[in-house]
DNA sequence: TAAGTTATGTACTTTGCGGTAAATAACCCT
DNA sequence: AGGGTTATTTACCGCAAAGTACATAACTTA
């Protein structure tokens, strides 16, 4: 019996990082959806061939939904480190004012790729559809429950119904991704973000 | 010389309706979005064989403008009588509401055509793209148009900045797109448009 | 009825898609 | 050095994509 290595040293060593790939497969996908995404377009981007991307990762759909893990898990994700604020209205007004300089960065394609990266798709889509639904709803979950836990502690409205100020939060943020689709820059967006945070119920 | 006829009485009659035909391709573009449908996806639903629809439409890229034009133009179509309302609270109102209605209604494609047709895609369907993103900064600025004009007439507060308040309604908007292919119900769109109209300004 | 015109159905073309077979190259371990 | 193992390269597969040629059908007009 042996310990499970992820990168064994029997074999001839893979001549690229995945990190690194699945970074530029990121890219791809975010920019272009996973329906407008071809195998040519990735594999340029990653400077490997298909075998290596076969090998390395799977197929298509298993790529993307590793690119979207990537995304996910990224130091500049704005998501996660947002709920930690110590009240409900510094998660909001971080998370949104996080999303307006995230979805607008000109060094990445702007928006957001679980928002866009299969919004309507194909039937061969289907399934990377469903995971970015779940995704997204996952996320206004854990709003939610940040939001009722503010409750709890004070800082929140006890009359406040947390699931609809996070649907409400949700709503405003996936909308950004579309602003920043449209080419809205990021003090437009934060203009955007302040606004939002006048319909915010403080204590 | 003879006038410019749409449907000339010479020749072999079209075998089907060209408005018909453009609203079936219009809800599997809004299903499916520009690079996830296919011609056969577009010939069956229509009822048509490819000759017939190159004949009567040009192509795929022409079809899908002309289905915009006729998701714009179509009688459940809520942002222009929107505007129409007396007051710019009202127009806020009468857009979230009807946005909530239409989104979410089931005898359609949830969300919107315009929003998630071409949104990040290839770049055979970029020209789209652009349409796409030109109608929705169009309708953003017929908005500012309105509160503007709102401003003018005393129902909306002289320091109000008409172009974010424009902006902040179309980020809603497309946000509660978003919503809609979450799988979100009317009711639920409609707290959101609810929680939105309470960072909006009154007289 | 015949000529002119337009739409239709069948069959086709070219191109690119996602995915893979097989030979070879590069590494570790004994 | 040689065997075992894994990655890379090249070439390919079957299929579906967008778009079209061509013969024929259906209509109006003269």
């Amino acid at each position: 019996m042996s310990a499970v290595s992820c990168t064994p040293n029997v074999g001839r060593p893979r001549a690229f990082d995945m990190d690194t790939a699945l970074e530029k497969a990121l890219e791809v996908f975010w920019r272009k959806g996973y329906d407008g995404t071809s195998l040519s377009d990735l594999t340029e981007a990653m400077g490997i061939n298909k075998p290596s991307l076969y090998a390395a990762f799977g197929n298509k759909e298993q790529l993307f939904l590793k690119a979207i893990e990537l995304y996910e898990r990224r130091p500049c994700s704005f998501f996660l480190p947002a709920l930690e604020k110590p009240t409900a209205y510094q998660v909001a007004e971080h998370m949104l004012y996080g999303a307006a300089m995230n979805m607008a960065d000109q060094s990445h394609p702007q928006g957001c790729v679980v928002v866009q990266g299969a919004l309507s798709c194909s039937e061969a889509a289907a399934a990377v559809k469903e995971a970015l639904i779940n995704r997204r709803l996952e996320g206004e979950q854990k709003l939610r429950e940040r939001f009722e836990r503010a409750k709890a502690e004070g800082d929140l409205p006890a009359a406040v119904d947390a699931e609809v100020l996070a649907r409400y939060l949700g709503t405003v943020l996936q909308g950004m991704a579309i602003q920043a689709n449209n080419g809205a820059s990021c003090e437009q967006l934060r203009q955007v973000a302040q606004m939002t945070l006048q319909a915010f119920p403080r204590a």
